[in-house]
DNA sequence: CGGTATCCCCATTGATACTG
DNA sequence: CAGTATCAATGGGGATACCG
């Protein structure tokens, strides 16, 4: 019953577990843009819709809440009317600048590469 | 008719850009996964899927495809019944290991900040 | 402005069975 | 073993309308 073990499977596990972590906060096509949105300061609502591009209402709203469960942003209301409420990162979404370089990096690589001159 | 542009929209939507590209390749649940199970060497699909876990075969089937068309892995078919068919990761594939260990030190740092002791 | 509510479609994914 | 075929479910995500 016991499957064959491979040399580096452990060291797979163990690579796949945290990935994995990080996978379920970040994972999807608008977390990384959002945070990127924030990069350079605090935004309106507005203000990150128009600067990604192609999102609903909807979908915003419902990633800023989860980005905001997990600490990866702040939200701000202003008792104003009409509503002004500000997003900005928290040392947590922060830390993601590193891991956002890289895919950078990696994105013109890829489209250097493989997407052609 | 424009629209307010403020300090750090430009920075941020050339840095969105190259991040765009990257995750159009790299985005979803699995293929990050599957580019880890192949780090220490090649793999058959049942070993890959082992490896990873929770994932269906079709869904197997179709990540291994895409990514073989963006030239991230290579797939070998010996003459043998029943059939073998390995995988391994091309040097394009390879260059991704930078950012995964961004993602696997984020998914650390991410467990013992927010996830708990 | 910053959302929520509702309706609806269709792509993604899973489960199961089957084949060379 | 390495998939494909088929069916079914789920939910991602758009469109529109509306509210405080």
């Amino acid at each position: 019953m016991d499957q064959k073990i491979k040399p580096g499977d452990k060291e797979c596990a163990l690579l796949l577990r945290p990935v994995k972590d990080a996978l379920e906060v970040l994972s999807g096509k608008w977390k990384l843009q959002i945070i990127i949105a924030l990069t350079f300061g605090k935004k309106r609502f507005k203000e990150i819709s128009r600067e990604i591009g192609g999102i609903s209402d909807k979908m915003l709203s419902k990633e800023l809440k989860e980005m905001e469960r997990h600490q990866l942003l702040l939200r701000t209301v202003y008792d104003a009317f009409p509503p002004v409420v500000e997003y900005e990162l928290t040392a947590h979404g922060k830390s993601l600048h590193k891991l956002i370089d890289n895919l950078r990096d990696w994105g013109q690589l890829h489209r250097k590469k493989i997407l052609g001159k």
